[in-house]
DNA sequence: TCCATTGTAAACCGATCGGTCTATAACTTC
DNA sequence: GAAGTTATAGACCGATCGGTTTACAATGGA
């Protein structure tokens, strides 16, 4: 009888990928179990909460992981350099379209209501940071919030496309394509 | 006693909105009883095969409605004025960004891999039928294939931002943005 | 070496799952 | 109005759900 001892810090995205794929409804106890080897005890021992309060940790991990590597580098750094980051880290992220967007997820069906703040403070952050950095680098009030909205909805859906079509190339064109416009609103002609 | 009779067109309708709601594995039987008022008696004498023939007769209604009221006017009728149509109609359908797209949250979870077929099939379809009322009114063709993604792509992210933000102004400045982008497309300078 | 702590494994629980079945209400047809 | 058909209501089923509990393995400090 093996006994794997596991760490909070390893475990937490393992479960994560299982929402991931199943979502919040389709990641039951016996599922996660199954595809991480962790057993019940064991999470339940880390989260005496239950599934909620897994989901909750994981919502924050990628908003602390986005707000470290995306969202703060956009608001503080050179707005040039910050945006070309957050394209590598976002590439990155979502194993270049391979990678569904858990909060995306989260937003569609009734476990927004769960998490509406979350879900809410993710995207509004990612938009915010994002117009600020087009702001700073010379663009106009109006032009870098509709771009920013655009460009965090744009790989939302290039996300769902590429799923859909079970094609990564979707997400690639939509970086690219988004990634320009973003290019030529920073260097106005 | 009351007895309340339905017809299967009436119902399936019903279902898609409690799948659109919950999610496939979230749209229990009993959420689907008791939101619609139809006993599980009657659920499976329409649908034998259960949650799976449900999913997929409604999937199969969307995709109908979409050919009928959208892919075929891109296809058949004349660009600017078709073009013009499936903006009007998919405002309606998706109630200005506060109902989500169901077989965009099929994509995500792995309901996808059960329907992997229809889902690829309706985006595939919607993209493809855009392009070509494009190229048809004169664009070329590698501006219209890429518009046409990032046009259906660009929807779907709204819908989840218009959600996630509980916002649907999100939905209305992003079909705004798109429909313009299109209208230049169609009308080089 | 013993004990407390940390963490794992799995049996176990009541509730709920998807699905089946029976009884019967309401229509059709004659 | 009897017979047959269509559809509804809800009791019922084994399986699985999220969650609890018990037993104990491993580790580290005394």
């Amino acid at each position: 009888m093996t006994r794997t001892v596991f760490e909070k810090a390893d475990i937490v995205p393992m479960i994560a990928e299982v929402f991931r794929e199943l979502g919040y409804e389709g990641a039951t106890m016996s599922r996660i179990t199954s595809r991480t080897g962790i057993s019940k005890g064991s999470l339940y021992y880390f989260f005496p909460g239950g599934k909620e309060e897994m989901a909750a940790e994981i919502l924050a991990e990628i908003e602390e992981w986005f707000v470290r590597n995306v969202f703060e580098p956009l608001e503080r750094e050179e707005p040039q350099a910050a945006v070309q980051k957050m394209w590598r880290e976002v590439d990155a992220y979502f194993r270049s379209g391979q990678r569904i967007c858990l909060v995306g997820a989260f937003a569609l069906d009734e476990t927004r209501d769960r998490f509406a703040a979350k879900v809410a403070e993710y995207f509004r952050s990612w938009i915010d940071s994002l117009r600020a950095a087009l702001v700073r680098s010379g663009a106009s009030a109006e032009s870098a919030a509709a771009l920013a909205e655009e460009t965090v909805g744009g790989i939302q859906g290039a996300l769902i496309l590429a799923r859909a079509l079970r094609d990564e190339r979707v997400f690639a064109r939509a970086v690219a394509s988004h990634a320009e416009r973003i290019t030529k609103c920073m260097q106005p002609l």
